[in-house]
DNA sequence: TGCTGTTGGTTGAGAGTTCAACCAACACGT
DNA sequence: ACGTGTTGGTTGAACTCTCAACCAACAGCA
């Protein structure tokens, strides 16, 4: 708390942050880059596909028909379509999706999981949430569980308001 | 806890994970991406490079001399040696750090801030704050800082052990 | 000196993401 | 039918990151 801009301490943004918020900050930073960055390598060393590829699978499977639109998928990822659009041709080269158009709305597309995407999904699965239990959830207590809930819902609310983002 | 590995729910992995940790787990992951893509995008927008030259800029910009070995900077900016050598080599090719050898130990390598790169920073941190406030503080009640913070060393300890990622 | 293993760092290829530009299909007012 | 604007989605280039291979410099020891 000792200098202002321009003398220094511009990460250790000490003069704009106070020392709670900083640590917290700080340590969210790494936590998330530690987490995602263990989640992404399990996934990437046993399935040969980063977690955003996994989380476009998982959703596809859950929702009915396996079928979802494009933005539909696009938000509940929370993908740019742009993104969505490069993964989906990345999923359907290995057969795991395919689209179709959609008949009611010619510009709507309709990505659908294969049994062959579904298959890979419930082999990786397992190692996948192992993953997130002892990366996340194992180094916390029950309470810190629950409010880890509320803090990151507090998050998610300020940054997008609609609740756009649904998962 | 209706359903087992093939059966569906393979994100949803209400099979593998309590209510309670599921609902934890994927607003974390909501969360996360929410805040860094929009800090990212803050970044880019305002100055051009993403979050984690950011990150490079302000570690050396505390450093003393403004100047830090390769291998010392990656592990307090969680980086990959290959991933920060080409960050520092795109860096460079800015004028915002140069690289030189250490008289020591001859396979070294000392990353320095270069005056340009200061001023990049100087200019930029106001911003880059002003959006981790509204991002991720001012959403959050002054307890709830605290355990995140709390909640976030939890888990830098469990994937870190050792605690090499300072910052 | 010579051999071996380790550490610090770089490089190039491949994969994923972003951004801007683009196109086709709808919606609506005229 | 004709413009105009909007929505849904794709494309290609530029950029970042990852992984594996690689190299140089050190350390230890015969």
């Amino acid at each position: 708390m000792t200098s202002g801009p321009g003398s220094g301490n511009l990460y250790d943004v000490t003069a704009w942050l106070s020392a709670d918020e900083q640590r917290a900050w700080l340590a969210w930073l790494s936590a998330t880059e530690l987490l995602m960055g263990s989640l992404d390598a399990q996934l990437q060393r046993d399935a040969g596909f980063p977690h955003a590829y996994y989380a476009i699978l998982a959703q596809l499977s859950e929702a009915p028909d396996r079928t979802l639109r494009m933005s539909d998928l696009a938000s509940v990822v929370n993908a740019s379509a742009s993104r969505l659009s490069h993964a989906i041709g990345k999923l359907e080269d290995r057969g795991w999706v395919t689209r179709a158009q959609c008949t009611g709305d010619r510009r709507v597309t309709l990505a659908t999981l294969t049994d062959a995407g579904h298959a890979v999904l419930a082999e990786q699965a397992p190692g996948h949430v192992a993953a997130v239990r002892r990366g996340l959830l194992d180094p916390l207590t029950p309470e810190q569980v629950t409010q880890l809930e509320q803090i990151c819902n507090a998050v998610r609310h300020g940054l997008d308001p609609s609740g756009d983002c649904r998962r």
